[in-house]
RNA sequence: GGCGCGAUAGCAAAGCGGUUAUGCACCGGAUUGCAAAUCCGUGUAGGUCGGUUCGACUCCGGCUCGCGCCUCCA
């Protein structure tokens, strides 16, 4: 039975779909207008593995995340290029599809871009005009009442009688209260004119938050079980989200809020102003896709997580570890039997909010003890019940030696060729008892990070 | 100022009121020509001050420190 923390009552629930057996999901995706950043990549991998354990539970689930493909900065970077808003967005999600897949990330079933539901959103705007709570502003704006929502505050648990408003951003004289935040921007006349859509309202174009409203409407109903998205975007995003949906359709909107927490640096925030910005393409030059997954799916989803070089090393030793087992030992084909011991415990810390460190130490269990069943059925068996699991969490389902000689950053000058050849030599070496020359050979391919493993009369190597 | 989260061994990261988390690193042993890999084994914890309890890392409270949100943000 899966229980998750949902953030609208702050404690861990039964998962209880709306229908029996299916889920539906939505996500809060990327703004498209620059490269993915690996807060981007815990996001999507997060909820890829959330997607994937409902699968596995049995649901079927219909997932989707959105691309946002229109908003200010999206205007302004493609201003500042020079090129077409289509041209640039185009361009970011090939980067981001490219980036995500790399990651292992399977591709939800919908990703809806915010451009393709300008109609669906200004529907909803419609209702909320019809309710009285929403209104078109001296600067031909459309608002959002937010006294005008009872439940108001309900996710991000904020009593705005505390709030004093102004304190941090000016009061724009154009809400009627200072909480109030944009449905409708009109168009300005500096505006590249693909960005202005005709509406009840003047010219304009759509304010951010409607388009999750919009969006997830017409893929997943005006109720569906779960909405998913970065710690962040819990006020004012999905804050908005709710009063505007259940502001425009009179009914609850979701019913379990899922929120990934963030990966930090030296225990910042990531941000651009700090410096310590990592886009997904930077670190997979220098390590490979699987270890940032597996660095990311071995912490706890709602926890920060640090990102550093040194625990990425650590991370993708760990990680060769276990594709040393399946190296060693050969995975029979295995069905998963969750009565078993290992896959009972891998369960239930799935089933505990998605516990994934508890379970990635169901897989080393696992492996120590394929190890040390090498070269019997058993051991098969072990090795294939890891591999079967691991392949829940999207891990190690590659050949094992791709995975041990693939070095992040290519082959560089030891090409497979020239290692295999210096393996011979040694090998001769050897078989005339020359240490030395052998000995020689082996420190040279570990200065240049290639580790020689000789079991049972053979020699195999890896990248360290 | 408001709201919320966290503090676990050298590093990272979990569960749990009393019994080994796990990984990396480290140390001893086996194995190896020597290594690597693997196996066996040992050690290193629970910010601080109190409280509850037969017993607390685990529950409660104070304190200290760190972080996030309150503005676009995964």
């Amino acid at each position: 039975m899966l229980s998750l923390y949902n953030t609208l009552s702050r404690q861990k629930e039964v998962f209880k779909p709306i229908t029996p057996g299916h889920v539906n999901m939505y996500v809060c995706g990327m703004t498209v207008y620059d490269y993915c950043h690996i807060g981007h990549a815990r996001m999507v991998v997060v909820f890829d593995m959330v997607a994937r354990w409902l699968r596995s539970s049995g649901y079927h689930v219909n997932y989707v995340r959105n691309i946002t493909d229109i908003d200010d900065k999206i205007i302004k970077r493609a201003v500042e290029n020079g090129e077409p808003i289509q041209n640039l967005t185009e361009r970011f999600i090939a980067a981001m599809n490219e980036d995500f897949a790399a990651l292992g990330v399977i591709r939800p079933d919908h990703e809806p871009k915010a451009t393709e539901h300008v109609g669906g959103m200004q529907a909803i705007i419609g209702k909320l005009f019809d309710k009285g709570i929403a209104y078109s502003a001296p600067n031909g704006d459309v608002y959002y009442s937010v006294k005008d929502f009872d439940g108001y505050g309900k996710l991000s648990r904020k009593d705005f009688d505390e709030q004093r408003a102004g304190e941090r951003v000016e009061v724009d004289p154009n809400k009627r209260d200072p909480r109030d935040f944009v449905l409708w921007k009109a168009a300005k006349a500096d505006e590249p004119a693909e960005v202005k859509w005709d509406s009840p309202w003047g010219k304009g174009r759509p304010g951010w938050h409607i388009e999750c409203s919009a969006m997830s409407c017409h893929h997943l109903g005006e109720h569906f079980d779960i909405h998913g998205g970065g710690e962040d975007l819990q006020f004012p995003h999905h804050e908005n989200e709710i009063a505007q949906s259940e502001g425009a359709h009179g009914h609850q909107y979701v019913n379990y809020w899922l929120h990934n927490g963030f990966i930090n640096v030296d225990n910042e925030k990531m941000s651009k102003s700090l410096g310590n910005f990592f886009i997904i393409r930077d670190v997979l030059a220098k390590f490979d896709a699987e270890v940032l997954r597996f660095f990311i799916l071995r912490a706890h989803y709602r926890s920060p997580l640090n990102y550093s070089d040194v625990h990425l090393t650590d991370a993708k030793n760990a990680l060769t570890r276990l594709y040393t087992t399946l190296n060693t030992v050969a995975p029979a084909d295995v069905v998963i039997d969750w009565a078993e011991p290992h896959a009972a415990r891998f369960k239930a810390a799935m089933d505990d909010d998605f516990a994934t460190s508890d379970a990635m130490a169901v897989l080393f269990d696992l492996a120590s003890e394929a190890n040390r069943h090498a070269g019997t059925e058993q051991g098969a068996q072990l090795a294939g019940e890891l591999k079967a699991l691991a392949g829940i969490l999207g891990l190690l389902q590659r050949d094992p030696q791709a995975f041990l000689q693939g070095g992040a950053g290519g082959e560089g000058e030891w090409t497979a060729e020239r290692i295999e050849a210096a393996i011979v030599a040694r090998r001769d070496a050897r078989a005339a008892k020359n240490w030395t020359e052998g000995d020689r050979i082996r420190d040279e391919l570990a200065a240049a990070g290639i580790v020689l493993e000789d079991k049972a009369g053979v020699t195999s190597w890896r990248r360290s």
